[in-house]
DNA sequence: GCCGTTTTCGGCCCGACTGTTTTCAGTCG
């Protein structure tokens, strides 16, 4: 059995198709080859912030400079390209003044702003803020009075015992810049959505097992379902606090005790995360809720308008503003407001209750106060699941188990897509296996349909008892898209499968217009239903496939070719970004597991969440449709295409 | 620096914990 980085990465080194594209620094208008990603630009922009603040400027300008940075990362259009073209997106955050200074940096290939920044304040000093402890204001005098900016010299400063004259810094605090310098270099990743999981199920069975708990919840951006996650944050209701302070502080393999106070407490962990954890009062979890799963940004939002209704919102609650001082009034003239559910505190706040995956500020604000709040996609609206492996390529299992699996979780349909031919480092399958595996197939749902007639008549029963309302295996294949475009068989034994996955493993560094006409060429076979994994990443271990992506929107949406969600947990393919631009570009999507074995049928979850962090309602999800609709879809792809207008791309004869 | 059917000027979210203090600033989430 082949782990799966054999099967992804191996093939890379067929990467010979055509040269790189190798062209000069600029072109003829001078303008920069280098174009940068979103992602740079957002760092560039949160550098800025970081050195305004150190700098000591005002606090607002700082936020200002990192939301940007935010929202410049997280933006599905490339802005690079987009500025080039004159047609700048709009977006929140980002004003007159950043916007210049994209434009500048994207036209110039420099950031004036930037460069006098640090001229007069080292660029390094950005990294000593990353130590735990060390803020802005500690940083800056490290440097006006030792004049250190690196984290070299800031260890050496501190192993020589220069930094304690310095106001507010203790022998203590000292031995505190060495031990954060010493756990950034070894500083854990992120986790995996799946990985988190695992460490928060285990904490949680611990923290239930405390006298007087009522309730433990899992909430930060776990509860959101972000891609990946930083610190777990567990809130807890007990009626003593006490004893469930002191078994969190005793689980296993804790690294230190980051903080400790009569309702709350912070510790890392030797092989990971940061946990916190908050208790409630019994009775007011609603804002506690709240606060600790929306973003920052999100509860920003929330809070500002408490304050235009007149109060003052945190996790404790409510609190009436005074008018007169524009302060939450406490003591004896408080007027507190406290509630059970998060629905009371977004309703008291004139808003629907807005699903945590929703909370990031990203246009769900708004969205609730128009009352356009999307139904998201739920877990229970999937039917089926499009893309699985067996032991006929490289799953685990065999055929008859996967689908044994498949219907005993309810599903309607699942699709056996094992891998084709020239993917032989997973066992791709040759032309005459599929037609063997085929018969096993039907040999499959011929026995599922016996069953089922005979639970019916009552003469029978299925294996779990229950009787589904019919389960039927689809034969499908993991189609490869080959390095200069052809399909792995010809269009006449693509016609005899249920439906065809195609996807891409092979050749991922060519350029983008080369990458791009390879998926577009599958998107306008008469016989691609879907395209798996689209961009090919694998959470923070692997970049996105170059692709152009309004390219490929435009075309999947015109041939009705369905963009896969994949669920696996190390890819989450189509990202959030991605998946919410394709959806409203009129994509049809797919919630799959790519299950390579039993318990990885379940990876649909991670999609579904995934979907719903992406807006996705349920009709744009293909497996949420009864088989009949999906199977008319499936069986409509010529058709639509020559509505449409595009020309087939056929896969004449035999390709070995 | 951004933003606006209550504002183009004047706002911009809140509290706990820590450490070094003697009443609070800095940091964090």
């Amino acid at each position: 059995m082949l782990h799966d980085d054999d099967l992804e990465d191996a093939p890379d080194g067929a990467d010979s198709a055509g040269p790189a594209l190798m062209g000069p620094a600029s072109d003829a208008s001078g303008i920069p080859a280098d174009l940068p990603t979103n992602a740079e630009l957002g760092r560039l922009f949160g550098e800025i912030g970081d050195l305004l603040e150190i700098k000591g400027e005002l606090v607002f300008k700082v936020v200002a400079y990192r939301r940007a940075a935010d929202v410049i990362a997280a933006c599905p259009v490339d802005l690079a390209s987009a500025y080039l073209e004159g047609k700048p997106p709009r977006l929140a955050g980002v004003g007159q003044a950043i916007s210049d200074k994209i434009d500048e940096r994207v036209r110039t290939g420099r950031l004036g702003f930037l460069d006098r920044l640090s001229a007069e304040l080292p660029l390094t000093l950005v990294d000593l803020l990353r130590i735990p402890g060390l803020g802005p204001r500690t940083v800056s005098q490290i440097y006006r009075d030792l004049g250190i900016a690196t984290l070299d010299g800031l260890r050496v400063a501190a192993e020589t015992g220069r930094l304690r004259g310095l106001r507010g810094i203790s022998a203590r605090t000292e031995q505190l810049v060495l031990s954060g310098i010493e756990s950034l270099a070894l500083q854990v990743q992120r986790l995996r959505l799946n990985e988190a999981e695992e460490r928060i199920e285990s904490i949680e069975a611990i923290l239930r097992q405390a006298p007087g708990v009522r309730r433990v919840v899992p909430a930060g951006s776990f509860r959101r379902r972000r891609e990946t996650i930083g610190d777990l944050d567990f809130l807890a209701e007990t009626d003593n606090p006490a004893a469930l302070l002191e078994r969190f502080l005793a689980v296993p393999r804790i690294r230190e005790v980051i903080a400790q106070g009569s309702h709350k407490a912070a510790i890392s962990l030797r092989d990971g995360p940061n946990v916190d954890l908050m208790i409630m009062p019994p009775g007011e979890a609603g804002a506690y809720l709240v606060h600790f799963t929306g973003s920052r940004e999100h509860n920003v939002r929330l809070r500002a308008r408490a304050r235009d209704l007149g109060w003052s919102l945190s996790e404790k609650g409510f609190l009436r503003i005074d008018p007169e001082t524009g302060q939450a009034l406490t003591g004896p003239a408080a007027e507190r407001r406290t509630m059970a559910t998060e629905a009371e505190v977004y309703a008291f706040l004139g808003l629907p209750f807005i699903e945590p995956e929703l909370r990031e500020d990203q246009g769900e604000i708004e969205a609730a106060l128009a009352g356009r709040l999307p139904r998201l996609v739920s877990l229970d609206d999937l039917q089926g699941d499009l893309h699985s492996h067996s032991g006929w390529s490289d799953g685990t299992e065999p055929v008859e188990v996967m689908a044994e699996e498949a219907r005993r979780r309810g599903r309607r349909y699942q699709a056996l897509t094992d891998h084709t031919w020239s993917l032989q480092v997973a066992n791709g399958l040759a032309p005459d296996r599929v037609e063997e595996q085929r018969g096993v197939i039907a040999a499959l749902n011929a026995r599922f349909e016996a069953e089922e007639r005979a639970a019916r008549l009552g003469t029978g029963r299925l294996p779990d008892g229950a009787a589904p309302p019919g389960f039927r295996l689809l034969h499908g294949c993991e189609l490869e898209i080959r390095t200069d475009g052809r399909l792995d068989y010809d269009d006449d034994l693509l016609a005899r499968f249920d439906l065809v996955v195609a996807s891409l493993h092979v050749g991922r560094r060519q350029p983008r217009e080369q990458l791009t006409a390879r998926v577009l060429m599958a998107i306008r076979s008469p016989h691609v239903d879907v395209i798996a994994h689209p961009s090919g990443r694998k959470v923070l271990r692997r970049p996105d496939l170059d692709l152009d992506w309004d390219a490929i929107y435009v075309e999947a949406a015109r041939t009705g070719t369905i963009l896969e969600m994949n669920g696996s947990p190390d890819r989450l393919d189509l990202a959030v970004e991605r998946a919410r631009r394709a959806v409203a570009a009129g994509c049809l999507v797919a919630i799959d597991s790519d299950a390579h074995r039993i318990r990885e049928l379940d990876d649909v979850r991670w999609g579904v969440s995934q979907a719903r962090r992406a807006w996705v309602e349920p009709d744009r999800v293909v497996n949420t449709w009864e088989p009949e609709r999906l199977l008319a879809w499936l069986a409509g792809k010529e058709a639509r295409l020559i509505a449409a207008g595009v020309e087939p791309h056929r896969q004449p004869g035999a390709v070995a």
